[in-house]
DNA sequence: CAGTGAGCGAGCTTCCGCTTGACTT
């Protein structure tokens, strides 16, 4: 048995510590906080000291057993929990539960997983920093009492299973507040002027230092241009350098990932765990851009040896952000030599793109000469500026360029042929074209992220998390928007003449952005109402500051708390008991077949539009219609509205039976003979005509019976049919997956009675689980809730329905 | 993959931060 027992808080940290260390050291991970705040909402005492009470954390249990017994068993106990508040608090809760006496326990803390510095903590062990633990003990009781008290409120004034909390509230805001910004945009535009000129055969580009408001004023320059010289006036080289980017956090990461692969956060910290797990990379959920010594001199080996030594640049990051707790090394690869790893194509991608980013930041400056030329217009005063760069050393760029948010045409990294002073230019064309302002970009999962943490809000490890929560909440959709179609002007001198075109573009079409709903429009407005100060951008950042003052012992963490609750819980009284309802209702104006007011209201199952009042007047009975996905009370025009009525609609009838088309959960659709087509995006739904729709349910029924891959004498409700995800079984309305390796070739009645029946033995034991065991109890209620949220009536309901009539005629 | 749109009503929901698995329709 060995004499020391090292506590960290994950297991892959655990097994490299072990090598280093040596045979005297058991090292053990606690799989992070051990315990929290007790479920229900007697945790904290409010009436009193705001004492917390404290649970082992159920799927904690059997690891704090384990560490129990080890800890009685060794003669010292280390804990080496992360260095910031939180890793703090875990060190602290360990040495509670497992009862360590002070004399046979040590503190000790690292920032990265280097043999010199794990050795250089043992030899500096210090005690429980408990004022640190009681800053963490303050934001843990802080949120429970927002997210707590907030929540309650919402369910009686807005709607049940909603939810509140400092950071989700906030991130939902930012949402609601830039698509507010973006509604409200007024688009401009201005003309702007492209020259192109023939420089001894090659193209050159340049553009008029200013842009003008109108088509007549544009019009007016081409004019003056018509037979005018175009001569060099200025030629101007600067020689400019570009430094690489540092190494990547967990932000920087996850917005990366996103502009160039495509990921969603939670996908890319998945990818990232794996490569952690796998030793391919240092901890991914990090807010430093430090780098190890060790890295930094290993990088600048693997760089002079494999580009030269004048691409090595050994460089030390410092992280900018206040909020930083800097318990780890930015997120690089464990060893510059593994180039490239084995791995899923996934795992490949974002290993090359945290390997690039780590070892360019640790290269050399690129040397770009920039050249400006200005160029004169005989007769006029403007000019015309063209640019140009040549780049004279690529340094990092060898390797990596990190790209933008902004997708705007990029004007640089174009090279300019010789020129020179006083040079005369032939002319091609020069182009007037209308460019419209754009507004502020909607968030991506990514860009949200960042926004966040420029705020400080939030963690690196709840980034991916809050925003499945607030998209799991319905306040939020991350959807793709088609563009709208708009026209523009463009003015084309050439061969001394001046042709006027008008163009059509696409814009506004968006990709995987956030989009706020109706929902979290209502919640947000209904909190920044009367809850102000939570939903101030800044509260995050001064609640820190508190926290930071209790971390220096400057500050009591119950009398900040105290300070805090007093007020907070007096507007949580008043509004529960004072506060209006919030809604969203707006009269849009009046139908012009019938007459009547047209509204739009939220209800239980979602934002709709009603023609006509509500009143008791059986015959009077309003008509209902459910907004579509993307439309907002708030900002549905009149005849948008008027078009959800005019769905479903009969096509017309084939087989003897109608085509009705009309639109559902899943976009719109054709409903034939009780059977769902969908309707391509291609297609209009209020427009398609029968000999379409015919085309579309022929064209279903050809895949349907490609689908099919097998089918049995023994029992015609079974069918094997080809997925998305390969070939499965199906019986009835139930599916069921093949085992791995089972060819469908081999697949005999026999066989698959026998795979469903192992299979239905599987489902029910599973359930038993879900019932018994806490964690994954969790999750099933959680997917309990996400049902209720996207098809409310199944609970809450049935009974309305059936009774109200009854209760009626009565 | 419908079209619903109350007010007596049962009882539930909820936070943020640390960590991994278990889980796939």
């Amino acid at each position: 048995m060995s004499k020391n027992l090292v506590i960290v808080e994950s297991p892959a940290k655990a097994k490299t510590i072990e090598k280093f260390l040596g045979s005297d050291y058991t090292v053990k991970s606690c799989f992070g906080h051990i315990r929290d705040l007790a479920k229900g909402d007697d945790a904290i005492n409010v009436k009193g000291d705001f004492s917390p009470r404290y649970e082992v954390s159920e799927d904690k249990k059997a690891i704090v057993a384990e560490l129990k017994k080890l800890a009685k068993e060794a003669d010292m106990v280390w804990l080496a929990s992360d260095e910031d508040r939180e890793g703090e608090a875990i060190s602290w809760h360990l040495s509670e539960v497992l009862n360590l006496k002070e004399s046979n326990t040590k503190r000790i803390v690292f920032h990265e997983i280097t043999k010199p510095a794990i050795l250089k903590a043992i030899d500096n062990p210090r005690g429980i920093n408990k004022n640190l633990v009681d800053a963490q003990q303050a934001r843990r009781v802080l949120d429970r009492l927002v997210g707590f008290e907030l929540s309650p409120v919402l369910w009686k004034k807005v709607k049940s299973n909603l939810s509140a909390g400092r950071v989700q509230s906030v991130a939902v805001r930012l949402i609601v507040d830039r698509e507010r910004e973006i509604n409200q945009f007024t688009y401009s535009s201005a003309f702007r002027l492209i020259a192109r000129f023939n420089v001894g055969g090659k193209q050159m580009e340049a553009e008029l230092g200013k842009r003008f408001e109108t088509e007549a004023e544009a019009k007016l320059f081409l004019d003056n241009c018509t037979g005018a010289n175009f001569t060099i006036k200025n030629l101007e080289v600067k020689p400019t350098e570009k430094s690489p980017a540092p190494p990547f956090t967990t932000s920087t990461l996850q917005q990366e990932a996103s502009r160039k692969m495509g990921y969603g956060v939670s996908i890319t910290m998945s990818i990232a765990q794996k490569l952690y797990e796998n030793g391919f990379i240092t901890y991914m959920r990090t807010d430093s851009v430090n780098l190890s010594e060790l890295a930094i001199e290993s990088a600048k080996n693997y760089i002079s040896a494999n580009f030269g030594p004048q691409y090595s640049r050994p460089m030390r990051y410092t992280t900018k952000n206040d909020s930083a707790q800097e318990a780890h090394e930015a997120i690089r690869p464990t060893y510059f030599e593994n180039v490239e790893i084995e791995g899923t194509p996934q795992e490949k991608r974002l290993y090359d793109l945290i390997y690039k980013r780590a070892i360019a930041s640790q290269m050399a400056k690129a040397q770009i000469e920039k050249t400006v030329a200005t160029i004169s217009i005989s007769g006029l005063s403007e000019q015309l500026v063209a640019t140009g760069e040549v780049l004279k050393f690529d340094g990092f760029l060898k390797v990596y360029l990190e790209s933008t948010d902004d997708d705007q045409e990029d004007e640089s990294s174009k090279m300019l042929p010789p020129l020179a002073i006083g040079e005369e230019l032939v002319l091609n064309q020069i182009q007037a074209t209308q460019k419209y302002t754009r507004p502020s970009a909607r968030y991506t999962e990514a860009s949200l992220v960042k926004r966040l943490e420029e705020l400080g809000i939030g963690r690196p490890s709840t980034y991916a998390p809050t925003i499945s929560t607030i998209q799991k909440r319905g306040y939020v959709v991350k959807e793709d928007r088609d563009g709208k179609e708009r026209s523009f002007i463009q003015l084309t001198l050439e061969k001394q003449a001046i042709s006027r075109e008008e163009k059509a573009e696409k814009f506004a079409s968006e990709k995987s952005k956030l989009f706020p709903s109706d929902i979290g429009m209502i919640v947000t407005d209904f909190l920044s109402k009367h809850f102000e100060s939570i939903m101030d951008y800044g509260f995050t950042a001064s609640v820190e500051e508190e926290f930071d003052k209790i971390a220096r012992g400057q500050l009591v963490w119950n009398k900040m708390i105290e300070k805090f609750y007093g007020p907070f819980h007096a507007v949580v009284t008043n509004t529960s008991e004072n506060a209006e309802r919030q809604n969203a209702e707006r009269n849009l104006g009046l139908d012009p077949e019938s007459g009547k007011t047209i509204y739009v209201k939220v209800g239980r199952y979602g934002p709709y539009a009603q023609i006509g009042e509500n009143s008791d007047d059986e015959k009077e009975k309003p008509r209902y219609a459910s907004l579509r996905t993307g439309q907002l009370t708030e900002t549905i025009t009149i005849e948008e509205a008027l078009d959800l009525f005019k769905l479903p609609r009969v096509v017309g009838s084939f087989e003897g039976k109608d085509i009705k088309a009309a639109i559902g959960r899943f976009g719109p659709y054709l409903m034939h003979d009780s059977k769902f087509i969908s309707i391509p995006k291609t297609d209009d739904v209020f427009g398609i005509d029968l000999v379409r729709a015919t085309e579309l349910i022929e064209d279903k029924r050809v895949s349907d019976a490609n689908k099919l891959l097998k089918v049995f004498e023994e029992d015609a409700e079974i069918k094997i049919l080809q997925g998305r995800w390969g070939p499965y079984i199906g019986k009835g309305k139930e599916n069921y997956r093949l085992p791995k390796g089972q060819k469908v070739e081999d697949l005999t009645y026999e066989v698959v009675a026998g795979i469903i029946e192992t299979e239905e033995k599987n489902k029910p034991a599973s359930k038993k689980v879900a019932a018994k065991k806490a964690p994954v109890k969790k999750v099933a209620a959680k997917r309990r809730v996400l049902v209720t949220l996207e098809e409310p009536k199944k609970l809450a309901f049935k009974k309305g329905v059936v009774k109200k009539p009854t209760a009626k005629k009565k």
